[in-house]
DNA sequence: GCCGTTTTCGGCCCGACTGTTTTCAGTCG
């Protein structure tokens, strides 16, 4: 019997959801499936327990029919049900879901008609030209599934930071624990923060690198090896990622940390400055005339070139070593100085924790603020507030707020963009919230120009606090909609109003590449979980991360004012 | 698939866009 629990429960769930929609099932009974999956994750009891006596039909929407599949899964550790669906369904169609404009229907189509079942076979027919004769296709149809599979093959080859984070740390604890290792490290993209990774990269000092290689390829998490030497070992991981572990002696160890941390352009940058100094710089060390200038740490590195240590997060060679020459370097953002967290969703909208679970949560992490913002009317499909609504939630938020003087909720709203840059929403009813997140969430397609032009108004709304996930772009999943950036950061920052850096793990979003120049400008940024659950406010440190990347200090970001400061700042703001 | 003081069948998931059509199916948020 194989071992299953909750997660893997909610995986297959959500997995039949979407095997259901390929086979044409009814909408209704994919929403069955997804919706139970969604129940469980917000589960509180034991979920072993609930099987064993019975109770999970007690769940709003577990009835008898997922009540028999999930106590199925459970104590058996299989479920026949969704092995002879997954067998019924070619692997390659539910990769094809993820091409924008392609659906479970047209799938079905290309299957029917074209016997097509892998991506590449796909592929080749487009190029085929092969889609254009088809009913409900044509030669736009065929040019977007093109181009959707030129992006589902760069999104295949990388990982988001925050699955590959967790996967390496787990690594790294245990490579600290292994026989003859002094020291061990995260290096690459991962150890530089960057929001995603095509490998992991793990470093390690240690007397006998072939005992070490051996014992890393043995490891339980690795599926296969694809590489080994004495002083690298190439693995893929059983989670589908690859790992590079680089051996090097106790001596060595500095330099190779900081020559595998990278990035490529800033140890060309260095390797340059090391140069004009007459030092030869490489993995194995700094040499003058072939002497080995001893470095005890990477500290001790960036000083032996007369630099200031520079973070991780900021070797990109965007400055950071002109900086470092200079001796000082800013004084990055870190998790401590948050101190409230804006842009979360409850059980009002689409969120899955009740408002007394979200505070609960704040707490925990030692906030001292947090502001709701559930979605607007506009946002059926996520369960928009009505007016009615949210006058209910103000009243039961008052209560909370009287009730405990210690901490505040603030009343917020995420306020969808409508298409002609109108907020959602009366004035009166903006009124009443203490900020208002703009978000555009529909009429992706609009030309750079209209969309830029669309959110300055949204921005130019007196009501508007803060500009929500400002590209839309969702990680290895969503490019960004058409705009300039630059102008809508500059008229931000000339009305006052803040910029989000939305903190989940799939947007992070401002991109870092772009914090600076939103600093200079004199552009605020807020970072915002966009939690739909109370576990999401941990993810407020993948937005710290990014900050940290892109070179904000305490004072950028709105989330570091004090409780006072911030009543300040919103009642200012509504003025 | 689930649910039920409208209760064992028939709702549930709304509206707009896109690209295909010439009145609309499929996709998407």
């Amino acid at each position: 019997m194989d071992q299953i629990d909750k997660r893997d429960v909610i995986r297959i769930l959500e997995e039949i959801a979407v095997l259901l929609e390929l086979k044409g099932e009814s909408p209704f009974k994919v929403i069955a499936y997804s919706n139970a999956a969604r129940r469980l994750e917000t589960l509180e009891e034991d979920l072993e327990e609930l099987v064993r006596r019975e109770g999970l039909t007690s769940i709003k929407g577990i009835g008898d029919a997922l009540s028999k599949k999930i106590t199925e899964l459970v104590t058996t550790g299989h479920l026949d049900y969704y092995d002879k669906l997954r067998a019924s369904i070619p692997p390659g169609h539910l990769e094809m879901l993820r091409i924008p404009g392609l659906g479970p229907k047209k799938i079905r189509a290309l299957h029917e008609k074209l016997a097509v079942e892998t991506l590449g076979e796909l592929e080749y027919a487009c190029t085929e030209n092969r889609l254009v004769e088809l009913p409900g296709f044509g030669a736009r149809t065929q040019q977007k599934i093109l181009t959707g599979i030129g992006h589902l093959k760069r999104y295949k080859e990388r990982h988001l930071y925050s699955e590959a984070l967790i996967v390496a740390e787990e690594l790294l604890a245990s490579l600290r624990g292994a026989p003859g290792v002094l020291s061990a490290s995260l290096a690459g993209s991962l150890r530089r923060g960057n929001e995603t990774v095509k490998d992991i990269d793990l470093l390690a000092a240690a007397g006998k690198p072939e005992a070490l290689s051996h014992w890393f390829a043995g490891l339980p998490d690795v599926e296969s090896v694809t590489g080994r030497g004495d002083t690298k070992v190439s693995v893929i991981l059983r989670s589908g990622i690859n790992a590079d572990l680089r051996i090097v002696s106790p001596q060595e160890y500095p330099f190779a940390l900081h020559h595998f941390t990278g990035s490529k352009e800033h140890n060309v940058a260095m390797r340059s400055r090391a140069k004009q100094l007459g030092i030869k710089m490489n993995e194995y060390g700094l040499f003058r005339d072939d002497v080995l200038i001893p470095c005890a740490s990477e500290q001790e590195v960036f000083s032996a070139l007369g630099l200031a240590w520079v973070p991780p997060e900021l070797r990109e060679n965007t400055g950071e070593i002109e900086a470092a020459a200079t001796g000082v370097m800013p004084s990055l953002l870190e998790m401590k100085d948050i101190r409230g967290i804006f842009h979360i969703h409850t059980t009002a909208s689409d969120g899955s924790s009740s408002l007394e679970a979200i505070v609960a949560a704040a707490k925990k992490l030692g906030m001292e603020y947090i502001g709701i913002a559930d979605h607007s009317e506009a946002a059926f499909y996520a369960g928009g507030l009505t007016p009615e609504a949210i006058r209910r939630q103000h009243e039961t938020i008052d209560e909370m707020n009287r009730k405990d003087p210690r901490f505040h909720i603030f009343k917020g709203i995420e306020a969808d963009i409508l298409p002609d840059g109108r907020l959602d929403y009366d004035d009166a009813t903006l009124e009443s919230f203490d900020f208002v997140i703009a978000a555009v969430h529909s009429h992706f397609g609009m030309s750079g120009e209209e969309m830029t032009a669309r959110i300055m108004k949204a921005l130019g709304n007196r009501h508007t606090t803060i500009l929500a996930h400002p590209t839309g772009s969702l990680l290895l999943a969503r490019e960004p909609y058409a705009l300039d950036l630059e102008r809508i950061i500059d008229f931000a920052a000339s009305r006052g109003k803040v910029i989000e850096l939305n903190a989940n793990p799939h947007r992070l979003d401002l991109d870092w590449r772009h914090c600076k120049y939103a600093r200079r400008q004199g552009a605020r940024i807020a970072i915002n979980p966009d939690a739909h659950h109370a576990e999401g406010l941990a993810d407020i440190r993948y937005g710290v991360n990014i900050a940290r990347k892109g070179w904000l200090e305490a004072q950028d970001v709105i989330n570091c004012m004090g409780l006072g400061e911030m009543k300040a700042f919103l009642a200012k703001d509504r003025g």
